[in-house]
RNA sequence: GCCGAUGUGGUGGAACUGGUAUACACGAGAGACUUAAAAUCUCUUGCUCGUAAGGGCUUGUGGGUUCGAGUCCCACCAUCGGCACCA
């Protein structure tokens, strides 16, 4: 018989389907282990290649696990909601609900084409409004602890999505999901204060095993920094300028105040300010700057001076110049600076071209100079006096509260009723889900209201508190609020008195490891990281940190070396692989590509070695299956070397070295003979990487029930080391031969036996030998 | 500008605590089988000098530590990712 994967695929995955294989139990006796991967976003185009990378290594990994003996939980679930899926109904002119249930469907298809063991007991999906009950009761808590609240104020606008946007979803100014330039403006949001967990959030990362790399990322995201707040009093006025600065040690060499152009104080102070007219304008300018232009035109700092304001520095008493300058941000800090020109770059940029008095006040040796009382001090010492005595210490995170309304249609609506006598009202829990409406038409408007507004018979209401007329709130939650939670649910899907029973939640979390992309780290990864953080707080759930591991994967970029996408056209999809090679070859070739954390090229051209590789086992295999043979020494040498670099490979996350195990295996025994027992070891280390041909496998083998469930054989520490070991011969430490001899032999018999051999003496010569260095069992190297 | 990562054959990549650099795979070349092709199998394959035996060189560049460096240290270059007038 030949390897034909089209054959045997079809049937073990309706196998392990209909024997519920992969279905987890909760509270069972075995140790719990919790692998997740980033759930889906059933978008029109597919699974493309990219999404399976971290699939296979994570279902690789939790079959391993359940191989070692554990209850593995491996749940998958549909991140439904949000812009790209209403984009796509839109396009396609079909109502949302519709071509999601499509997409999920063909999702699902591509998923089991591949032979991943997900349990699907406990599918979850966003949009469900069973599941997004629990999505709007979670935010209910948040609103009423008081960290959910309305505002209006400046936000970053995606004109072609006609939404608001938070800010961690701006990428270079552009709207994350379609690139276009974000616009300002000022609107009527809902918020959620996850700066009041800013500290929780940098101080949670450090018990937590996740790469450096991604752990600085989240910090530097959230930002914090430590200065102080000091007040400048305008003179003349009763009017105070607070600044904030991270060097309160160079008051003294604070020369002037700019203030942002969007500073309230500006109106208040607009009758002493000379030329107004100028400031105005100005003002204006800046106005209808984008982000993106205010930070491009970065070489060139512009402002324009109050004339006719002055503040007084409160340390030097001297009266110092106010300027207003787009370079200073009005959502960072106060929105106003001290500018110290000599010991900061930009203020002395600004200060160069207007001309502005510099000076200097920390010497090279950081100690403060033309500073007073201060001086002599060391500028760290300086930095806690000074701040004492003219101003308060403060941290400063750059972490802005999270922009949580969204002007769409496919989200979940946010439950709060607006009544006229008794202001937002929360939808009581007993009438959740607030579901969202079918309706015709749910383009967005563009005018800043969500569509929901003009549907009037699902916006006019009745006060839950008063019983008088009131209105529905209008915005949904962005897409992020659903996968801020899921992991939750995952635990306990079915429950419809809570969103998960705490002893489930218990018995679960954390999250063993988690499976994602790098470009998540300041966005879901960041956000449900608050939510959990408040769930705990609140004691609805049992951590505090819901994600103990945390395993990245580099992105799978098209073969011309650039992010897949469909306009581009260098979309890979599994589909004809899979048709040609079996799913087998595509889910070993996914891990063979590269180290599972490094971006990388999709490449076809290799798939065809990993084709080859199972159709040498399967000869190997059938060879073998009906013989009686007994293992050579090598190949019980080999067998146990492949079980401890599989297992060492998987723990470490180097699925590519793994692949390479299995062929060095097939290659070094395909001459050898092989027993049946040692045979099905092979077989069960397989069946995590190449689940299908791994059944067959067994089963040629005799073996009982699926292979996908038996023990993980035991490596023998002892079969690993061979009596003999191969020396190293180095002469200067340069390499000039080997020896083989029995381990453990003396030095003085190394160096004898070595000194027969023909080119280690011509290296040698006639030079005398200084030294020797010699390792036991490794290598001898002369020094001559 | 700041932070982080990476740099190894024609290509993807491997190398444990410093100890034979280039495992494994692709591609290429030669051969076997075949009427032929595909598939499969066998051999060769870092560069270079040499008919050969054998030698020299090689992990982005330049230094250093060491008996010995892809691996450690210093400086620089290039590429990728993140942040970005964040006071």
């Amino acid at each position: 018989m030949k390897y034909s994967p089209g054959k045997i695929e079809k049937k073990w995955q309706k196998f392990w389907s209909l024997k519920k294989v992969y279905f987890s139990k909760n509270f069972s006796k075995k140790p719990k282990k919790y692998i997740l991967v980033e759930f889906p976003y059933p978008s029109g185009a597919g699974l493309h290649t990219g999404h399976l990378r971290s699939y296979v290594a994570a279902d690789v990994t939790s079959r391993f696990l359940r191989s070692k003996g554990n209850e593995v939980m491996f749940p998958l679930g549909w991140d439904a909601f949000g812009l790209p899926a209403e984009n796509y109904a839109i396009k396609m002119g079909i109502q949302p609900q519709i071509s999601t249930a499509q997409n999920i469907k063909n999702f699902k298809k591509q998923i089991n084409s591949l032979g991943l063991s997900f349990d699907w007991s406990r599918e979850v999906n966003t949009t469900d409004p069973e599941y997004y009950k629990w999505t709007q009761w979670l935010f209910l808590q948040f609103f009423k602890q008081d960290l959910a609240y309305e505002a209006t104020s400046l936000i970053n606008w995606c004109p072609k999505d006609k939404t608001g946007l938070a800010n961690e979803e701006v990428v270079d100014g552009k709207c994350e999901r379609c690139g276009t330039l974000v616009e300002k403006k000022e609107m009527r949001q809902w918020y959620l204060r996850i700066t009041k967990y800013a500290q929780k959030l940098i101080d949670g990362l450090e018990s937590l095993d996740w790469p450096e790399p991604v752990k600085l990322q989240q910090e530097n995201w959230i930002g914090r920094s430590e200065g102080a707040d000091i007040e400048f009093e305008i003179a003349g006025e009763n009017k105070r300028v607070k600044v904030f600065t991270t060097r309160p040690d160079t008051i003294f060499g604070a020369t002037y105040l700019v203030l942002a152009p969007e500073h309230p104080l500006l109106s208040q102070l607009k009758s002493n300010i000379r030329n107004w007219d100028q400031v105005s304008a100005y003002i204006h300018e800046a106005k209808n700057k984008t982000d993106l232009q205010r930070s491009a035109l970065e070489k060139e700092k512009t402002g324009v001076e109050l004339k006719g304001v002055s503040a007084i520095n409160p340390a030097t008493k001297e009266l110092i110049p106010v300027w207003i300058a787009d370079y200073v941000m009005i959502s960072y800090g106060t929105g106003a600076i001290m500018a110290v020109p000599s010991h900061d770059v930009r203020d002395e940029q600004f200060a160069k071209r207007y001309k502005l008095p510099m000076r200097i006040v920390v010497n090279e040796k950081g100690k403060l100079i033309s500073s007073g009382e201060f001086d002599n001090l060391d500028w760290q010492e300086a930095k806690k006096r000074i701040t004492q005595k003219f101003g308060t210490s403060k941290i400063q995170y750059k972490l802005r509260d999270w922009v949580f309304s969204r002007q769409r249609y496919w989200g979940e609506p946010i439950p709060l009723i607006h009544c006229p006598d008794c202001g937002i009202v929360p939808v009581p829990e007993k009438d959740l889900p607030v579901k969202l409406p079918k309706v015709k038409k749910y383009e967005p408007t563009g005018t800043g209201e969500s569509p929901l507004a003009a549907i009037e018979s699902w916006v006019n209401v009745k006060c839950p508190k008063c019983g008088g007329k009131a209105k529905r709130e209008t915005n949904t939650m962005p897409q992020w609020a659903g996968s801020s939670w899921y992991y939750l649910r995952y635990a306990d899907p079915k429950n419809k008195k809570r969103f998960a029973d705490l002893k489930s939640l218990k018995y679960w979390l954390p999250i063993d490891i988690y499976f994602g992309g790098m470009e998540h780290t300041t966005l879901h990864l960041l956000y449900s990281r608050f939510w959990n953080q408040f769930l705990f707080d609140q004691g609805l759930v049992p951590v505090s940190e819901p994600y103990k591991r945390r395993q990245p994967h580099g992105i799978i970029l098209g073969e011309d070396g650039e992010k897949m996408s469909k306009s581009r056209g260098n979309v890979a999809n599994p589909d004809a692989i899979i048709k040609q090679y079996g799913a087998d070859t595509l889910r070993m070739f996914e891990l063979f590509l590269g180290p599972h954390e490094q971006t990388i090229s999709w490449n076809e051209k290799g798939v065809v070695g990993v084709y080859r590789f199972l159709q040498r086992s399967w000869s190997l295999v059938e060879e073998n299956a009906s013989s009686k043979n007994k293992d050579s020494e090598k190949a019980e040498f080999e067998i146990h070397k492949l079980i401890k670099r599989v297992e060492d490979a998987i723990n470490d996350m180097k699925f590519n070295t793994a692949v390479s195990s299995f062929m060095e295996f097939i290659n070094a025994v395909s001459e050898e003979s092989i027993s049946k027992e040692t045979l099905k070891k092979f077989v069960v280390c397989l069946a995590p990487f190449a689940p299908h041909v791994s059944e067959e496998f067994w089963k040629m083998l005799g073996g009982k029930g699926s292979v996908t469930i038996q023990k993980w054989p035991v490596y023998d520490k002892v079969k690993l080391v061979s009596q003999t070991t191969e020396y190293v011969i180095q002469v200067n430490g340069k390499f000039r031969g080997n020896l083989t001899i029995a381990r453990g032999s003396a030095e003085e018999k190394v160096k004898e036996e070595a000194l027969k051999i023909d080119t280690v003496t011509n290296a040698i010569a006639n030079a005398k030998i200084r030294k020797i260095v010699f390792v036991p069992d490794r290598l001898i190297n002369f020094v001559v």
